[in-house]
DNA sequence: GCGACAG
DNA sequence: ATCTTGTCGC
């Protein structure tokens, strides 16, 4: 389980859309944009949510990996009654509370999450990777498979090109960078990468590059994925080490 | 009114 | 997200 010190509280939904409209414009606030995580990056966790029942059940998984070896170390299934329905723009109050679950059943936080979704890439800069980041304080990032906002340029197909996500002409803050389009894989549709918390604008491609393998998505959300949409199974990699802490 | 719309 | 058959390309 998760350090008892970290205090994390999942978003409540009341029904009110305007007000947690409101209470993301506001949490936004907090978001760093900055690399705040370590400059070795020891572990990263990948966080995704499924459904059961119709979509009655959340099933969110979160999985801890050796961020060198990028071996799965552990993995956690957390299922909580669905609270929401899903709303665009409002992805978190639906899917945040089963992740705060997977996350504290992991043996130790990750220095870095890979988040499922978007980070600042959002209307009101709070998609569901910057969400978990502030409400977690661990520094997260979002990767998601379609856009929510934004503009982007044509990318050559070669792996590892990525042009800016800009928000379009008529928005507050016209051509403002959001996030990146990126060329994870050749031949495959762009990934959106962008920061959650405590993770530069800079540093956000190249971050999620680090973890590519062979597939589209990068490890951690891959891995997620998988287990969240019970795809297969995932084995695990025993490393007493890491556990420990120390150094 | 019309188009867009993470998972 | 989930359901769900066949099909296109490396």
């Amino acid at each position: 389980m998760v350090e008892p010190s970290i205090y994390i509280e999942a978003p409540q939904w009341d029904g009110d859309v305007r007000a947690a409209r409101a209470l993301q414009s506001e949490l936004a606030t907090q978001v760093k944009l900055r690399d705040g995580f370590p400059k070795q990056l020891r572990t990263v966790a990948g966080f995704d949510v499924g459904f059961e029942d119709g979509g009655a059940t959340a099933r969110a998984a979160a999985v801890l990996l050796d961020a060198v070896s990028m071996q799965p170390l552990a993995a956690h299934v957390a299922r909580l009654p669905t609270a929401m329905p899903y709303i665009p723009g409002l992805l978190s109050f639906r899917e945040l509370p089963a992740l705060i679950e997977a996350l504290r059943g992991l043996p130790q936080l990750p220095d870095l999450a890979f988040v499922d979704g978007h980070g600042i890439a959002h209307p009101r800069r709070l998609g569901i990777a910057a969400h978990f980041g502030v409400i977690t304080g661990l520094p997260a990032i979002g990767v998601a498979k379609k856009k929510l906002v934004g503009e982007f340029a044509s990318l050559h197909d070669m792996r590892g090109a990525f042009t800016p996500l800009r928000l379009p002409s008529k928005t507050t803050t016209p051509g403002e960078q959001i996030g990146w389009a990126l060329r994870s894989k050749v031949g495959c549709l762009p990934l959106f990468v962008s920061p959650g918390n405590r993770v530069s604008m800079a540093s956000a491609p190249e971050l999620v590059m680090r973890f590519v393998a062979g597939y589209r998505l990068p490890e951690p959300t891959r891995l997620a994925d998988r287990i969240a949409s019970r795809r297969g199974a995932v084995e695990i990699v025993r490393s007493p080490d890491l556990l420990g802490g120390a150094g």
